[in-house]
DNA sequence: AAGGTTTTGGACTTTGTATTCCAAAACAAA
DNA sequence: TTTGTTTTGGAATACAAAGTCCAAAACCTT
């Protein structure tokens, strides 16, 4: 019809991201985020409503890029090396193009209380949607014989699931890799076949 | 020599605490502080300096407060009861005021990027702190045959300090205690006498 | 090439927030 | 009671940030 978009959405929601990845929601002007995605005011405004709107996009674009991983992960590895490559693909992996600043989803029900709930509630959506995957995923690998029947498939996704929680939260405050990956291996130590519970 | 002040101060502390924790450093103004410490805006000027020195107060205060109940903890229990009371006092006991919201420590690191260095670093100092008394306390459990003698203790409190900030990134978007229990629980299993590592 | 629709640039408005400042009030000491 | 010092109230300042709006530019369509 008319006049097409100058700019690359993924690519925006990209910028964007990194950028609240960074410095937190509140923490980021309107001004900064132009600055990155090479956006006009209006630009943003009449393409993503406003700086709310954009967060939504923008955890709704890394969750999807997120499931994409985990899924290759899921299906190409036993138990202990899909947890190791799932903790520390933050550090490591193309999901943090901004190393060292934790995942947007544990940054967002942290920093944000009850006066964003669309927001949080959001990203707790996500992240149970995660936690329900490592479920599913627990269950198949006892079905294959991977993981000893002795564990709880719920119960070890919630374990698995906060201590990325934990590790989320240490990366963001500047923790050596070394001591993230002691706390990982530690961690793995539950689902090694020679321990039983 | 002349006019004394009208306030408490560790009053003041308190009220102020439960304000950021709930709301964040950024999600709270000073205008808020005021209600809530029945404070004048001179007052608060003259009596911290700003807002972000008050907010070092008071990570001071609830550190030291949050020493005692350590000390009081440590000494009393064995490792299994102290690491189950350490692992719940965020939900029970009066160091958390304002049930639900996590601990301030962990959501200034998460919250405040590196535009707040002082306050990061204070919160930091706090979580290594807490890291290296949790070493020290199974170091001792171990000479009094408390603890198994195949863990090590400096890899056990970062695996714990990890456990906790998951459950504390956790507890502020409304999971239920009963989820939080499970966790605590399974985290436990691993220094339970008869699992081997 | 011309028309019509959408994007875009930039100025403007509005709102909220941290901080300063001065004078008046309160109180201890003499 | 008076003096001197400190706290306190409230107005004023300075600044940043979210969001609006209108006219001009871009470009697909015919």
């Amino acid at each position: 019809m008319a006049r097409p978009q100058k700019y690359n959405q993924p690519e925006v929601l990209n910028a964007a991201s990194d950028l609240f990845n960074t410095q937190g929601y509140r923490g980021t002007s309107i001004e900064q985020l132009l600055e990155v995605t090479h956006l006009s005011r209006s630009s943003l405004y009449h393409g993503f409503g406003n700086k709310e709107a954009m967060y939504l996009k923008v955890m709704d674009h890394i969750a999807a890029e997120s499931a994409v991983l985990y899924k290759d992960l899921a299906n190409q590895h036993g138990p202990e090396d899909f947890l190791r490559l799932f903790f520390q693909c933050y550090h490591t992996d193309k999901l943090a193009r901004v190393p060292g600043k934790g995942c947007l989803l544990v940054n967002t029900v942290v920093e944000l209380p009850d006066s964003e709930p669309a927001l949080v509630n959001r990203a707790i959506g996500y992240l149970k949607l995660a936690e329900q995957s490592l479920a599913i995923y627990f269950k198949n690998a006892q079905k294959n014989g991977q993981l000893g029947l002795e564990h709880n498939p719920k119960s070890l996704a919630k374990f698995y699931m906060n201590t990325k929680k934990g590790l989320m939260v240490s990366l963001r405050h500047g923790t050596a890799l070394k001591e993230l990956t002691d706390v990982i291996e530690t961690a793995l130590l539950f689902i090694k076949p020679e321990n039983t519970h």
